[in-house]
DNA sequence: GATTGTTTTATAATCATTCTCATCTGATAA
DNA sequence: TTATCAGATGAGAATGATTATAAAACAATC
């Protein structure tokens, strides 16, 4: 089991980034929050580690993340930008409401089906399936 | 077939909601529209009937419609609100870098498997799937 | 047609995000 | 190890989408 920062030195290498602590500290931040955060709760969490950590930083860097694939951009349909550390295969359930999202385990799509009304050139080898309905909260209303 | 202006007078009076000039003016621009458009979009078209029209308006009807649910809100990752006029079950492909979506049809969810999956209170009676991957375009580079 | 509560307009305010630029730092080569 | 420099950071200003405010106009009900 590699540690976080080893993991994130590995993943820098890869992607050709440089390794700097603010990058470092960020990214272990959203991995270590399971669960899809935002940008200011991410900003929060560095700033206990590195008090001067300015909020553009985070956000470069979320940018970055997402753009390299190191962690996945989660916002259906909320205001702000959301992100996820969890890489492994997962869908998410969200309610149109309120927009919380959560996970969702279970083979229910038929990816064979799909591909067959796919257009040409669409690229699924990274699929993610985001379900909408109405939370229990929201469907009381 | 109904018209469209007496189509949106009975939705209306289903909800509830006084039937305005504006109101059914951007109505009718969202469902002609026929895709996922922005407010700025839909303001664009509603100017062209009335001049006079307040973005404002524009940004309050389009939120009350999707709480009615006369229309619903399609803006998965995109950084400005997106509509859709369609409410036929439909499903949606959504390029993660792009962030352009269009229509898929078929039967690739098993909605059976997904339901024993959903936490408790969870209501799917209008579900909605967002399928995300790279488009053509962006797959390419 | 008068009344009442809602809607519209114009504009100001807000909030998330991005930009700017001066300063600093990590990576590379000497 | 040190010098160099492209790229990263921090502070704060700027941007852009959206929402709030308040006065005037309007739809629905009587």
């Amino acid at each position: 089991m590699r540690l976080p920062h080893e993991q994130f030195r590995e993943l820098a290498a890869k992607h050709g980034l440089a390794v700097t602590h603010q990058r470092q500290v960020v990214y272990e931040a959203v991995v270590a929050s399971h669960g899809h955060h935002s940008p200011e709760d991410i900003y929060a969490a560095v700033r206990r580690r590195i008090p001067s950590v300015s909020l553009a930083t985070v956000y470069n860097n979320l940018r970055l993340f997402i753009e390299c694939g190191l962690l996945r951009e989660v916002t259906p349909h909320a205001t702000t930008l959301r992100v996820d550390g969890n890489l492994k295969p997962h869908h998410h359930l969200v309610c149109s409401r309120c927009k919380s999202v959560q996970d969702i385990e279970g083979e229910f799509i038929d990816f064979k089906r799909l591909s067959r009304h796919l257009p040409d050139g669409f690229d699924l080898t990274q699929p993610l399936v985001e379900v909408f309905g109405l939370c229990r909260r929201c469907a009381k209303k």
